[in-house]
DNA sequence: GTGAAAGCGCTAACAG
DNA sequence: CTGTTAGCGCTTTCAC
């Protein structure tokens, strides 16, 4: 009881407190938690599932996590699904069921998500980021990707682009991306340019360079002369970039760079690249910081939180 | 028993083994791990400790020591130092002492590492990656950071570099980096060049844009004319290539660019750089499956892997 | 072959 | 205010 802060309120004296704690520090000991975790239910454990956390996206919010939990005194057991619906359903099974994780945050691979609406995961809250999953009551922590989007296309039409290509990363239906398409399509629209499905093109994640390749053929064969690409991801932008040095792709060497997330590697380039940054750390502490309130009890409410992107000019 | 294939150990006959087993299937039944670990006192739990997890060459790590664990019905808890002893030592008692942790992987910030050798420790068998401590019996599977040090800067003298300035990431002390100072030197003592103090400058790692700039200043001003500048990380070589797209360092523009460390900005920048690859996979993998083995009893000695590098010329 | 029981270290309930 | 005890679910030992 004293170990657990609860000496006062079973009434311990202050004297007995003090022996014990005194006995402690003499003993060296540390409590079981083994034998907490079976008592008690509870496993003082958190899951972090992402599609790869050998992504600095990623794995810059897994850091944050940690921290915040570390103060806590909750631990972080982190797992990659590589982009597979199964192997998330695994992933999950196996830190509830097995594992016991007190609590979830997942950067969901799923298209349809009822998967989560099972009553057995009901005792174990989740928190999702990153991307929102089509579910009532789901707690989320995203970027706001539309508004990111609407923002710097905007701001390439202000500065006088006519012709936007915009690259997409699949799986489309992935809220991130489907967020950041329609912030492309409205930009354009609120600024009269209808939409041409010729210019937005989808890239596969398993082959980028392969599909921006021949996305730039395309746009040569077609006749198209955009002013201006927009890439859906910084590993598209980086393809574009090495594309654009190559001769045959010469007649786009005058065209308007950017792309939604921000690296260090865009200062470096010669072209420059303007970009919308996301608040990575931000998205790591308070998804973190909310799930250990749901399970402290101090927040009951579902909640949503969309954070803001940050235009980056250069 | 039957759970655990003890069945025929313990002499079940088959039809109750069978019984059993469509039990388990019928009822969806999951074993308490909690229960397992207190009665057994073992987790299945490897903690992996790194200086810092957002740094994709230890979260490459990560991911590869995870998937070798998942299969092994392992899992995985991370942690990062920030590069701090205090938080080193902090973070090896909790797992080990409270967490109880079956094994651990780190990548020490310890200058002297005489706090492992403490008896206490010594059940829980530990693998040090990337860095080598310096303690007898000590585990370890690391990059040959002397050998692809010594074989990139061969190559620039091999080219015709007649001055090449290295710049050193702090803590020098690091073996790391202590290794990749020396294959510069004495790659250049074969050739018959003296090693020059002015031309090894240490970058401090919380400040390496400024550092660097510093530094070129420095070798300006001496009146230095490198014909080739070694970056002992990719950190620092994203610095040297920001600053020489300054004017006031326009002298050394033609200077040849060798970084250890390949990353995927070197395939887009307009300067040529070379690089020395390490194998983050392998280390990863190597480093998990000689753990599990020394936890199940396979692997009795000790053991010291060191994986070499790859030269990658543009 | 199978069934019964002890005990890992903790928490919470209860008796005094 | 303090001491005792049951029981979380598992593994292992022992008796039959």
């Amino acid at each position: 009881m004293v170990l657990n802060g609860k000496g006062n309120q079973y009434g311990i004296s202050k004297k007995t407190q003090a022996a014990v704690l005194d006995a402690i520090a003499k003993l060296d000991y540390s409590p079981n938690k083994f034998a907490k975790s079976l008592r008690t239910g509870k496993s003082y454990f958190i899951g972090l599932i992402v599609t790869d956390i050998s992504n600095p996206f990623y794995s810059t919010i897994a850091k944050n996590i940690e921290s915040v939990l570390f103060e806590h005194e909750y631990n972080l057991m982190v797992c990659s699904t590589d982009e597979s619906e199964e192997r998330e359903k695994l992933l999950v099974e196996m830190m509830i069921n097995q594992q016991g994780v007190d609590g979830l945050i997942v950067a969901s691979a799923f298209k349809n998500a009822s998967f989560y609406e099972q009553s057995r995961f009901s005792r174990t809250p989740i928190v999702f980021i990153d991307r929102v999953v089509p579910l009532h009551n789901a707690n989320y922590v995203v970027t706001d990707n539309f508004g990111g989007s609407f923002e710097i296309v905007s701001h390439l039409l202000k500065e006088g682009a006519k012709q936007i290509a915009c690259f997409a990363i699949t799986p489309l239906y992935l809220s991130t991306i489907e967020d950041r398409i329609n912030g492309y399509v409205q930009a354009l629209e609120k600024n009269g340019i209808k939409k041409n499905e010729d210019l937005i093109k989808a890239i596969h994640f398993d082959h980028i360079k392969e599909d921006v390749e021949k996305a730039l053929y395309d746009l040569l064969e077609k006749g198209y002369k955009p002013d201006a690409f927009f890439a859906l991801n910084n590993h598209i932008a980086v393809a574009l970039l090495q594309c654009m040095k190559k001769k045959e792709f010469a007649k786009f060497s005058k065209v308007e760079m950017a792309s939604f997330d921000d690296i260090d590697l865009f200062n470096i380039t010669d072209k420059k690249v303007i970009s919308v940054s996301q608040p990575v750390e931000e998205i790591g502490k308070s998804s973190s910081n909310l799930l250990l309130n749901i399970i402290s009890g101090k927040q009951t409410s579902i909640s949503n939180v969309v954070l803001s992107t940050n235009l980056i000019l250069r």
